[in-house]
DNA sequence: GTGGTCTAGACCACC
DNA sequence: GTGGTCTAGACCACT
């Protein structure tokens, strides 16, 4: 089962997304070793070359590292973790504060929303 | 100018949620007049019935209403319009706070990450 | 305003049962005068042909008759008019009845259900 | 051998009316499968767009639904037949007791019309 | 094979 | 002019 992509962003782009998703949401622990390139690609259905270039612009993050010989993985340092982890979250929050803002809502009744939501689901 | 569609969901599909995106996001007064519905599909770049299929759905939902012969028009009952957006909003909250749940964050971490992101943008 | 016919029956015997259940609905007084045939003929956007046609057979029911000279009236005999509504009223109960069975309901269940509707609607 | 229709209403209305009671009558089995769409069409000879546009109008309300691929079922769920079975129910008994009121019938009237129709049918 | 979607183009009813 | 319906035919996804 190949994972899907859209067409409006290149897919290696839109693997460094899932990766990064992945190692951020705890999939890997820290200092783990992630499968091999070729095992990666497989599984996502693409390009040996494309998933090593997505690897490649995830490792200038800081968030993996290669052991030459060895493979890949995850850093040790949970500081580069957390600090994508939390632009990410900041990212998420802009975007949903956008897109409920052009509807009218305030920033008190987005908090308001929130609250309920949270009480809701809880 | 087309709009554009991604092929993961039928186009009519598509047409419904952007229209009511833009009604109760206020592009259009309560009681005010839609483009026709061969302008709308020109406008969208599809087939006029499958823009009236989209129409006709939304119809359904009573925030629209259509005068034979005249055209179609935003219901003035704003409590339809309210309704649909609430639901919006609370969809739109939900997908953000299963988003950020995702990473690890507590209830009291996204209220806090809502409340920085708002004193941030503001 | 022209009366509506629908293709699947004559004009004529559409005309038929029309001005009889005007007369056995109590539109018109037993003895009263009826309008004069191209009146009604244009009133209801037909030939007065066919409307003479129609108050003739109606005539043979004996619910009107002809002053030679002067109209058609209705008949005093409220005997005629009774026996008239009685029988239409019977094909309408039978046609109901007919319905309903056909959907699975007992004798039981139809009067239960003509007793809840009259309730419900008195 | 075509269906016949009537053009005071549209053909895909009409379809859903006679398909709809098909079902509630009990021609079909609760999770039984449907003909296919085009089959449908043929035999009801219309388009099978038209015969498509009626089972989705009618797949709204329940009472039936699709395996992709596969085809349209029955809902094994007899509450929803149940209940679209008592509102047409519900509908003819009304229509019924307004056209027999319109003729001068009072409630005890209806009631006593309908039982001597019962006793001699029965 | 099944249902689902989309386009193209025609015709109708209403105003 | 407006929306509404219907047909014809193509292509897709799923099984």
């Amino acid at each position: 089962m190949s994972w899907s992509f859209s067409n409006d962003k290149p897919i290696f782009q839109q693997l460094e997304e899932r990766i990064v998703l992945e190692i951020i949401s705890g999939r890997y622990e820290p200092g783990s070793k992630l499968e091999p390139v070729r095992e990666l690609a497989m599984t996502a259905g693409v390009n040996p070359n494309t998933m090593q270039r997505a690897l490649a612009d995830i490792e200038n993050t800081g968030i993996i590292y290669t052991k030459r010989g060895d493979g890949r993985y995850i850093t040790e340092n949970t500081e580069i973790i957390n600090e994508i982890r939390n632009r990410y979250v900041l990212k998420k929050t802009e975007d949903f504060i956008a897109s409920v803002k052009a509807l009218g809502l305030d920033e008190d009744g987005i908090v308001k929303a929130v609250r309920e939501a949270l009480e809701q689901g809880g």
